[in-house]
DNA sequence: ATTATCTATAGATCTATAGATAATGC
DNA sequence: ATTATCTATAGATCTATAGATAATGC
């Protein structure tokens, strides 16, 4: 075969094979010649988009940590609601990467990152936001995200719908608190997450 | 050698190894043989006390998810002040196994969180707090801990102290964001907004 | 008889490099 | 000359099992 034509792979395609093969079978048993054979192509020709493994799995977290732009924002919207707007599509991205989060532990992209919390805090500065707050909202509200999203990973096993354990009789607090949310979905539950954390931060700013 | 007078491993010491090995040299080269010469025994002796890889892992995430009891609180205290200390507590046992987050969402022991949810649902009946918040107020609180842990175990690398990028002159709103915080603690500053959430749910419960 | 160790190792990987090859573009 | 693929493979693992061995406890 030697070389075709037209490039049978790109940086891109890697990484968004890599990327899904990971979404179906786990990050742990993720290799160099698993991903080759779903691309049909030999395992060293990866090697010539990608320095090492590490280079690729970093370029796989920087997608994952990569929201889509959120959905537009409805008109007499707030900058709480562009927070949130911003929040959900965070956890969104993660969630549709599955096994994809403990790539963000070890790869977080720093650079990108950057970016993000720049212009959120442009933004927040626009909206009269004093200073001091920008860290506590923004750190604040990804760490909120992160962690939501990884327990989602998990607690899609126990809900009510899961294969994992329910918390039954042994429980009975617990279980009395996950009725009065039965019917909400996860991103419903999140968004209330969100909004009670930002009622919180204006609460400090009007007093 | 054949059998020792006193055995020279338990389940705990395994466990133990295996946690601080993880921390000092990282997930991704962690293997049994590594864990053994660690030990001074034999690799096939592990088997002994744990079924599989993956056994001895889900102990090591059990433990990692297992806070210290959270320090005794001062008088005068009341049912938010409580929580902050939980959430303070968790943090720190995760923070204190470094490299160990993915592991978290990989085994995150159902069984043992369903016990921590339990008691403090418990404890929040007890309060008077109303079932109807008890979720959002404990699943938030693990969502905002188990997030601001993962965040933290990279952010310790663009603190001002850190050897990681800093943000500086191409991120001017983040550079003047976070030098309004210089100087707190990681810890003070999760605690603010443990604070901020706790203070967005008590505005939901008086309105 | 059971337990807690050992030695030896089968068998299955994986990562990454060396070097060949044919298509492309200057 | 450079690029994008290939074949072949060195070398280094790792997981887990089989089977031996000596101490313990009934």
């Amino acid at each position: 075969m030697a070389r075709p034509k037209t490039a049978r792979l790109s940086r891109d395609s890697v990484t968004t094979a890599a990327l899904d093969l990971i979404g179906r079978t786990g990050l742990e048993s993720f290799s160099m010649p698993k991903l080759a054979a779903e691309l049909r192509v030999s395992s060293p020709s990866l090697y010539h988009y990608f320095a090492d493994r590490d280079a690729l799995l970093a370029a796989v977290a920087r997608v994952v940590a990569t929201p889509e732009p959120p959905d537009a924002l409805p008109p007499g919207a707030d900058w709480t609601d562009y927070l949130v707007a911003n929040a959900i599509a965070l956890r969104r991205t993660i969630l549709a990467h599955p096994h994809c989060a403990p790539l963000l532990v070890r790869f977080m992209p720093r650079a990108n990152m950057f970016d993000e919390y720049e212009q959120q805090c442009l933004f927040l500065a626009h909206c009269g936001v004093p200073a001091h707050l920008h860290v506590k909202i923004v750190d604040g509200l990804t760490a909120l995200t992160i962690g939501a999203a990884i327990l989602h990973e998990n607690a899609a096993d126990y809900a009510d719908s899961g294969r994992g354990p329910h918390p039954g009789d042994d429980f009975p607090a617990l279980r009395a608190a996950l009725d009065v949310v039965d019917g909400h979905s996860g991103e419903e539950m999140f968004e209330t997450y969100v909004r009670t954390y930002l009622a919180g931060v204006v609460q400090a700013i009007a007093s």
